[in-house]
RNA sequence: CGGGGUGUGGCGCAGCUUGGUAGCGCACUCGCUUUGGGAGCGAGGGGCCGCAGGUUCGAAUCCUGUCACCCCGACCA
């Protein structure tokens, strides 16, 4: 029983001034939890006791679906993570250290290495699987910028599962497995949430979801479709494109004299002022953005133009994302100067092929359709340029911005573009991990088997914070009955001994039958404090026993609702039993 | 890394423009009163004013430097 006369805890009447978002303040002002440094956080007995609940519901799911647990250690010699290449892919996410023999060490971000590495030692026969294991575990890593309390640290709890299979099959059935788990346990946590498509990257994997929990101070965009049930995150959003023109059906490319019309603001103000016999607008014109790509094992650069209209602006990370693992950012004036062929502001697909620089256009340039483009030449522009007749990319890209209101390619209703955090993300990781680490199988006829991973996250730390940001309103916390730190806050209020003495065999007895006590037994607290204590805390029952006990009754309300009944004593153990229970 | 902001008891803040050795609310301790919506009165404890230099008889306050933290963005699973 959690008695508030002793337990350790501390409310606070204002706002933390570092505290933004809802889960960060109530998280403080309840006593949840305290700032240690930036993205790092104690965990008191209340936040610890939430923690602990969410900790179980995963576990329980995880050992459900046949996983089995394992803990591996924070702090890992570099060695381990040399060997995937991480420990310079990581950059400054990477917490280092070095011990006393200046031996270098790392506190992991995350355990691909390790698992894998688990698995090649124990098993070897292609008997052993399929095989599913998972830990929790705090993580590690150097944020450039936490951010939102608990939703963002640099230190985390984190459930992370890999399963290991030898077909294809089985990994698809064991990404399945724990898709269907993920979808239990979000549920039984009381969640909203969404499972969105994500960008799987060139690891080898071809499947990515993410779970997501709607919410304003969520930090992941996504978009969702107002009428059907498509999903994605912005990196991996597919929008409706338009019909696909016909050549015929615009004239012969023409060459305008725009001068000083670098900006397509500009460039729209005078192509409708040549009074070609039809209106532009930015729409109407296609944008050649110059970006420098990388691939990981390349020391060069590489040019790449992506094509998008004019009226849209290309997003950087939905591009990136797509094409990760290969980095990409904007060209600088150095770049461009490279290419004599490239004329800056005046750029047009026409010539790239022959200047041997990729193109690349978005979806929505479709086959067919005529733009009014760079001509190569400064203070020129081409009109009518099609593509398929007068240009050909080398291939397309979902680069541009996306807005609310455009189109889904599933069901041509409007999307919605909407905020949220995410929760967990599986991920068919194939065989980047088994092939750094040579974990092979040895197969019937002898011959090694290769080994195929996926890859599943939940943030547990995380979890809580999204679960206050879904769940809390203006008086406080209010937690899901399943993860709150207690069924049932008794409050007792004023100074008759006879109230405590009620107060607290009503606590016995709840507790007998298996009810989660919290008991506010504080003396001489006024009980406006115990009302507001017991609303910031947000446990989802609360009991008042205080004066109506004269007439033999108290006070039951439910915290969400505020729903009030008033409950004779003598059946209060049964009444509030029966509250706690639905 | 770019932009903005803030550093004063455990928490939230004022004082700084115009230098004179620190104050308010919450929390905490003691006493009396109070007890159904963050009680009242009285008495207390607790702060080298982020740090380092400088100016000055004297610096929380002015000057220089530095560090830290928060917010927005960039970056990042």
């Amino acid at each position: 029983m959690l008695k508030l006369s002793t337990l350790f805890l501390r409310t606070l009447r204002d706002d933390p001034a570092d505290a933004e978002v809802p889960s960060h303040r109530l998280l403080v002002r309840a006593g949840y939890v305290r700032r240690i440094a930036p993205g790092i956080y104690s965990w008191l007995p209340l936040g610890l006791a939430v923690l602990g609940n969410v900790e179980r519901v995963v576990r329980e799911e995880m050992v459900g679906i046949g996983a089995q647990e394992v803990h591996f250690p924070a702090l890992i010699p570099r060695e381990i993570f040399e060997v995937s290449g991480r420990w310079a892919d990581y950059g400054d996410g990477l917490f280092r250290l070095q011990d006393r023999k200046h031996a270098d060490y790392l506190l992991g971000p995350t355990h691909e290495e390790l698992f894998t590495l688990l698995v090649k030692g124990e098993y070897s026969s292609y008997k052993d699987y399929p095989l599913a294991l998972f830990q929790i575990q705090t993580k590690y890593r150097d944020e450039a910028r936490p951010r939102a309390g608990i939703l963002r640290g640099r230190e985390f709890i984190m459930k992370d599962s890999y399963s290991f299979d030898l077909s294809e099959d089985g990994l698809v059935a064991a990404y399945q497995a724990h898709r269907d788990a993920y979808e239990r346990i979000f549920t039984r946590l009381g969640f909203d949430y969404r499972i969105v498509f994500a960008v799987s990257g060139a690891m080898g994997g071809s499947a990515s979801e993410e779970f997501l929990a709607p919410t304003p101070s969520g930090e992941d965009t996504f978009v969702q479709c107002t009428n059907c049930d498509y999903a994605a995150n912005t990196e991996a959003v597919v929008i409706a494109a338009p019909e696909a023109g016909s050549a015929g059906d615009h004239p012969l490319v023409q060459v305008l004299d725009t001068p000083d019309t670098p900006t397509i603001d500009s460039l729209v103000d005078r192509l409708n002022a040549l009074k070609l016999g039809r209106t532009f607008t930015a729409a109407d014109t296609l944008k050649n953005v110059v970006f420098r790509t990388k691939a990981p094992a390349d020391t060069e650069w590489q040019l790449l133009v992506v094509g998008v209209p004019g009226d849209r602006e290309v997003d950087l990370k939905r591009l990136g994302g797509q094409l990760e693992p290969i980095e990409v950012e904007q060209a600088g004036p150095d770049d461009i100067a490279a290419v004599p062929a490239l004329v800056k502001g005046y750029i047009g697909p026409q010539i790239l092929t022959e200047a041997k620089v990729r193109y690349l256009v978005d979806p929505l340039v479709v086959e067919g359709s005529a733009w009014v483009t760079g001509a190569n030449e400064a203070g020129k522009h081409a009109a009518f340029l099609v593509r398929g007749r007068d240009f050909t990319p080398d291939g397309e890209i979902g680069a541009v911005e996306i807005r609310d209101g455009d189109r889904c390619a599933k069901c041509g209703s409007p999307l919605q573009i909407a905020r949220g955090i995410e929760l967990g993300h599986v991920f068919q990781l194939g065989d980047k991990y088994a092939k750094a680490f040579d974990l092979t199988a040895l197969g019937p006829q002898g011959k090694p088997v290769s080994v195929t991973m996926g890859s599943y996250g939940v943030g547990i730390t995380r979890a809580v914070a999204a679960l206050a940001e879904q769940t809390h309103d203006e008086k406080g916390l209010c937690w899901p009955r399943l993860v709150a730190p207690a069924d049932v806050h008794i409050v007792a209020t004023g100074k008759d001994n006879s109230v405590f003495d009620a107060a607290g065999h009503i606590a016995d007895e709840l507790e007998a039958r298996g009810v989660r006590v919290m008991y506010d037994d504080r003396r001489g607290v006024s009980p406006g404090v115990k009302f507001k204590d017991a609303e910031l805390l947000g446990v989802p029952t609360i009991v008042i026993v205080g004066k109506n006990l004269a007439e033999g009754v108290i006070e039951l309300r439910d915290r969400r609702t505020d729903e009030r009944q008033d409950v004779p004593v003598s059946d209060a153990v049964e009444a509030i039993a029966a509250a706690c229970r639905s």
